[in-house]
DNA sequence: ATGACGTCCTGCCTGC
DNA sequence: TGCAGGCAGGACGTCA
């Protein structure tokens, strides 16, 4: 699933490939996936657009066309943005090609269909909803130790659901939730409200690092993600608990776990992460 | 304010 | 071997 590292990674690959490259047609094959606005419109808004910057904020990818309009897209699970030859496959998950002015395209596909795209201007941004509310970016400086003891205090949650909330911080999924749990010793049931200011100052590192380490690393591809130019990443390698249950802990030993907590599968190690 | 749950959707895995 | 059913999961909406 793409979350911050992954998402970075794919704006890298594109900011390489895109600036300064123009929109010259759009092709939908799955509207749905176009939330705003209408296939008509997206089409004759996007033709002639030239891209100016690709950026990211949280799991949300920005591409900034000239004219002040800006095309959003979220991978959500399985979504794949890829840059490529014209000629190259289109497979039945693919839903919007966009065709660029050097005779590559910019393709759009996704197996579940979750994934969303959004064309509007720059200045609208806050009217998408899940955009407006997104905190902070946690390899920004607004994210601070701070902030996150103001946060956890206040919030009267068990720490794993609030990881992965995008309004506390922007950017976590369920892996990097759970790796920088693990290297925190922290078990994912904890209420925010009970972690002591050395558990916080861990957390705090754990999280910037894992998501640091996740984005040299070009991501992690447990199944599906592939960057702009279609490569996998590589820190599933290196993943200490996501999708290693029954493996040994590196750390102790001791079988990792996996438990449902908040709704969502939660690896950890239950002698590090004490209850 | 929080949490539980349904919704979206397909591929993979398990069990018979 | 083949099929049915359950499950995964990010974000959002609804309800308690």
């Amino acid at each position: 699933m793409p979350e911050l590292p992954e998402v970075e990674t794919v704006r890298q690959s594109l900011q390489q490939k895109l600036a300064g490259l123009k929109f010259t047609g759009a092709q939908i094959l799955m509207p749905k996936v176009i939330q705003t606005p209408d296939p008509d419109e997206f089409k004759e808004t996007i033709t002639d657009k030239k891209i100016t910057k690709v950026t990211r904020r949280g799991k949300y990818l920005l591409i900034y066309l000239n004219g002040g309009f800006t095309l959003v897209v979220h991978l959500r699970m399985t979504g794949t943005l890829v840059y490529g030859d014209k000629d190259d496959l289109v497979t039945k998950h693919t839903h919007v090609i966009l065709s660029l002015d050097n005779g590559c395209h910019l393709r759009f596909a996704d197996v579940r269909q979750f994934g969303r795209m959004w064309l509007v201007p720059a200045t609208s941004l806050s009217d998408l909803p899940g955009y407006k509310d997104l905190g902070v970016e946690p390899l920004g400086e607004m994210f601070t130790r701070d902030y996150m003891k103001k946060e956890l205090r206040r919030r009267h949650a068990r720490i794993k659901p609030l990881l992965l909330d995008q309004t506390f911080i922007a950017g976590l999924g369920n892996i990097y939730a759970d790796e920088a749990l693990h290297r925190a010793k922290i078990n994912p049931e904890r209420l925010a409200t009970t972690l002591t200011p050395r558990e916080i100052a861990l957390l705090y590192h754990a999280i910037q690092d894992v998501l640091r380490e996740g984005i040299e690393n070009r991501g992690t591809t447990v199944r599906d993600f592939i960057d702009g130019d279609g490569r996998a990443g590589s820190y599933q390698e290196l993943l200490r608990v996501y999708s290693r249950e029954g493996e040994p802990c590196s750390c102790c030993g001791k079988e990792i776990t996996r438990k449902k907590v908040g709704g969502r599968s939660s690896y950890y190690c239950p002698a590090c992460q004490k209850a």
